[in-house]
RNA sequence: GGCGCCGUGGCCAAGUGGUAAGGCGGCAGACUGCAAAUCUGCUAUUCGUCGGUUCGAUUCCGACCGGCGCCUCCA
């Protein structure tokens, strides 16, 4: 097993990583609340989760990763009732687009996407814990709340002193009644439209239904147990959302709830952070509207270390497309290779360490982007240089294979119904440039590349290629 | 008001107490009928500003300027 380290935020340091077990690696990351389209900030942070699975999955370690989808929240139930619906029929369409859009992102399925809403059980069970152990109580309004002064380690992970909280923050107006102004629902007595919207449960404590927080507690332990390996989500998770987990979790079972923590920075449109109240956003379709691939978003994406800001800019954009095209251009040409120089291998061995290095070094994945662009320029000039050692075109290729494995960054080719056409004008333009006709020949090439092919001409003949 | 992060060439970006990876773009050359692709060379004596520590700082410390984030339901 190679030697992983990753930053955690609850030491504030990179620490060296190993999965409990010693073999898989248990890891929850907090998914998508589904009443919207999930747009490009949310998108960020699950490919840096995707980035750290792979990652650790390329160091040798199993991994079982479980991501929520929150299917009960108030802006569902709002939605719901505004529109005259239940929340599953706000949440379905919702839930198939994510997927679709994550596939499309060709982020890895995780081993499990439990629903909030399939999960009461274990939620109800675990308020009934926290009860019994006299951290929760029940209000006049009969909602459940977690008695934070009654948890010592509060405050632990985000390191927020709840005391200071001063005028210029951000201040609720919580319509439920409570002990402590900190103190947070576990459990939230039914109104009217919970009700209406198919949002309300049956519970010691009345009908209700689930607080944010408790989704997550109930069922990252209900799949990974007490203790697990790594807990993900963007920075803003932070405070309240981990803290909150933390307490109620370890406050209902006294063990540490996740041995290491890692968040996602953000991502930033017109210099602030995108997110729905900004009115910032972008999502997956308007990115396929605009023909950015996945791989040129990933590269995008993992062009910046996974813990500094990211501003998205349609000039960044442009510089990935091209830069995703250098390395499909080179899959080809090492596909097509027969034979190359000895060296070749040598180059391919070094990229390969080198980016592994740099991923295994809390998710360098900018630096191994580097390690991955210097391979393709040296492999590029071993290979104009021709030579005849098939081994060292199979260990390029493994090479490429192993970096692209974790960054997944090489674009696909677009449909290739029309193949036996373009190769007719070929066939033509090689008659026309036989004659010497350059006129005709050109317009040829002009009028495969509007429609977007492009044409080169090699001393073994001509190759094409769609655009990607 | 509290806490934290960031500021590297035209743009994006890695990085280290010993003198700046990589990508995009640009310029020149090779190759080509011309292109494209590819290769080669060039493109930051300098890392927000000002001080300090040090033999030496972009890297450590301090101040300042600028940007961003968190401080209760937002990835």
């Amino acid at each position: 097993m190679a030697e992983v380290r990753l930053y955690n935020t609850l030491t504030r340091t990179v620490d060296r990583f190993v999965p409990a077990d010693g073999t898989t690696v248990r890891m929850y990351t907090c998914g998508p609340t589904v009443y919207n389209p999930a747009h490009l900030g949310n998108f960020r942070t699950f490919l840096f989760e995707d980035l750290l699975r792979r990652t650790l999955r390329l160091a040798g370690w199993q991994v079982h990763q479980i991501m929520n989808l929150t299917d009960v929240d108030d802006k569902i139930i709002k939605r719901a009732s505004d529109r005259g619906l239940t929340i599953t029929d706000v949440t379905e369409p919702i839930v198939d687009t994510f997927h679709a859009d994550r596939a499309f992102l060709r982020i890895e399925d995780a081993e499990g996407y439990p629903k909030a809403t399939e999960h009461i059980d274990e939620m109800i069970d675990l308020v009934a814990r926290l009860m019994d152990r006299g951290a929760a109580y029940q209000a006049e309004d009969g909602s459940v709340y977690f008695a934070i002064d009654r948890f010592d380690g509060y405050g632990k992970l985000s390191r927020l002193d709840t005391r200071q909280i001063r005028p210029g923050a951000r201040v609720s107006h919580d319509d439920y009644s409570k002990e402590n102004a900190q103190d947070f629902a576990l459990w939230k007595a039914a109104k009217e439209e919970d009700e209406k919207a198919g949002a309300a449960w049956n519970s010691p404590w009345g009908r209700g239904r689930p607080g944010w927080h408790l989704e997550c507690s109930a069922m990252a332990m209900r799949y990974l147990g007490a203790t697990m390996d790594i807990h993900c989500g963007g920075v803003d998770l932070v405070f309240p959302h981990h803290e909150d987990e933390i307490a109620q979790s370890e406050g209902a079972t006294g063990a540490p709830f996740s041995r290491f923590w890692c968040h996602g920075e953000f991502l930033l449109t017109d210099g602030s952070k995108m997110a729905k109240r900004v009115g910032n956003v972008a999502t997956v379709a308007d990115l396929r509207e605009q023909g950015v691939s996945a791989a040129a978003f990933r590269h995008f994406v993992f062009s910046t270390h996974y813990r500094k800001q990211l501003n998205l800019s349609a000039e960044a954009l442009e510089a990935s497309i091209e830069g995703v095209r250098r390395v499909g251009d080179f899959a080809d040409r090492l596909a097509a290779a027969t034979g190359a120089t000895p060296e070749l291998a040598e180059v391919a061995a070094e990229a390969e360490r080198e980016a592994a290095e740099a991923l295994f070094d809390d998710l360098n994945a900018p630096l191994a982007m580097g390690a991955l662009f210097k391979f393709i320029k040296r492999a590029n000039a071993e290979l104009d240089r021709a030579g005849n050692d098939a081994g060292a075109i199979a260990a390029a290729r493994n090479a490429l294979a192993g970096i692209n494995g974790v960054l997944d960054v090489i674009p696909d080719h677009g449909p290739a119904d029309d193949a036996g056409e373009i190769e007719a004008m070929l066939a033509e333009r090689r008659d026309a440039r036989e004659r010497r006709d350059f006129a005709r020949s050109d317009a040829i090439r002009k009028e495969l590349e509007d429609r977007g092919i492009a044409i080169e001409d090699g001393p073994t003949g001509t190759r094409w290629k769609r655009a990607r």
